[in-house]
DNA sequence: ACAAAAGTGTTAACCGTACACCCATGA
DNA sequence: TCATGGGTGTACGGTTAACACTTTTGT
């Protein structure tokens, strides 16, 4: 889904954005990927201030909040179709940057939409991390991976939006799988034992989890193992996918947490 | 927390509203009340349209949103000290009054900044039925309960925010105790059972309830019982505040849905 | 051969559910 | 005295959690 809309560069941006988008009303992503092991998101740098931060958007007066925020991650990671978590809104009286930015930021005037007070929007969502390409936008200079366990200081109250979601995710899945968007088509057991003891930071018993997942029956068995690694290869795995929506939707009781 | 604010006529409010408050932004409060057996919910009815809708608010330029949503409650109900809960906001495109209702309300012209399209936020609450002074605003004829299964239709999408509301609650009971808020100081095990009857729609088991009820280990017997209705006396019961608030901090599993 | 990872099955504890009997009260 | 609702305890079954042995593979 895409839409075409007014690219702007940063000082038409900065001086005239409000023309066009909701005043005082943001986005934020959260996007989660998993590689090596290791629960990362995806942030971005500020292109003269060198402060990171999550992924944020802002919402045209005729876009619909999850329209915009699937444009926003889109934008980001060059992903479609991802789903997105609408989480928490966050509205504090601190969520306001200081004029002093003013200084430090380029082509951005004291008088400028984006130094009012903002009500930010949270939302998270899960990719695949290979299949992502990192993109910056045209304030930015950087967009990459961080692993969740060393995020910086972020701006305003990011780290705190971070927190919140990944008790959301956390909470999650509880009541609904995960693993597909996370994971490679085919993957192993342990891979995906090792993404559940990462997301809820801690270690589960290696039978217990199998029966469980597999009594899901959102799971299929293929005729292959990953060879390649040290030790006895691991059969592969993918997802049914008829089943793992129906599950999306119906929901599940995973019993962990 | 009271906080003395400007009080506008609803001329005032329909033309310079937006001088005070953030624009396209408002939020919705879903109040619960629990009575005579039954899940109740406070409505208002617009005055010159007499459509019955949520009781809503707007946020002031400098007030955070939950601070705004405790005002919103507390006109509405006269009550302080509420747990208000956040649990969606709605963003779509329908999210938007049709120009034809400033013929039918009056004062409203058609440049007003309440014509525009609203993003809200979604919070409900919990209220002790009987402490309730349910007070129209400005611009209502009428602020009254009604029971949760003979809501009329409302404007906009505010039955769909109802509903979302109620499923936001009845997951919540799975994690949170509740009770404390809906019900009076002191009550029986039959109307806190009824009230999650209610509440999740179906009959639980009288015995099984009240021995997970005491479990939980947040409520104290108390050596009186109710008198004055037909039949065997049942015991009065109260939540510890203690323990019920640890319970709200940490959470615990119900297990029953 | 050895260490390290992966496949598989059994047992015990716990929790949820179903269910029955006795007691108090007003009609 | 009877109908109705309330107080309490037990027994069964399923789920979860703890746990051990064998197999495979690279070094």
């Amino acid at each position: 889904m895409k839409i075409s809309r007014i690219e702007l560069n940063s000082e038409q941006f900065f001086e005239t954005g409000d023309k066009y988008f909701l005043p005082h009303l943001s986005l934020d992503c959260v996007i989660f990927g998993f590689h090596d092991n290791q629960l990362k998101i995806l942030l971005l740098q500020w292109k003269d201030t060198f402060e990171w931060c999550l992924p944020g958007g802002f919402i045209y007066k005729d876009e619909n909040i999850d329209t915009a925020a699937a444009r926003t991650l889109n934008s980001r990671t060059g992903l479609d179709q991802i789903h997105l978590q609408q989480f928490h809104t966050f509205g504090g009286l601190d969520r306001q940057r200081g004029k002093e930015d003013t200084k430090k930021i380029k082509n951005m005037k004291g008088n400028s939409w984006l130094l009012e007070r903002f009500v930010t929007i949270g939302y998270w969502a899960l990719v695949e991390f290979s299949k992502v390409v990192p993109s910056p936008d045209e304030l930015s200079s950087d967009c990459r991976w961080w692993n969740i366990d060393e995020v910086p200081t972020l701006i305003l109250d990011h780290n705190n939006i971070l927190l919140k979601a990944l008790h959301s995710l956390q909470q999650n899945l509880n009541d609904y799988p995960i693993g597909k968007e996370l994971l490679p088509v085919k993957f192993t057991m342990p891979d995906l034992q090792s993404l559940y003891e990462t997301i809820l930071n801690k270690k589960l018993d290696r039978r217990n989890f199998q029966k469980k997942v597999l009594a899901m029956g959102i799971l299929e068995r293929l005729n292959e193992r990953k060879l390649g690694g040290a030790h006895k290869a691991p059969f592969l795995y993918k997802f049914n996918a008829k089943k793992y929506q129906k599950a999306m939707r119906d929901g599940l009781r995973f019993g962990l947490s």
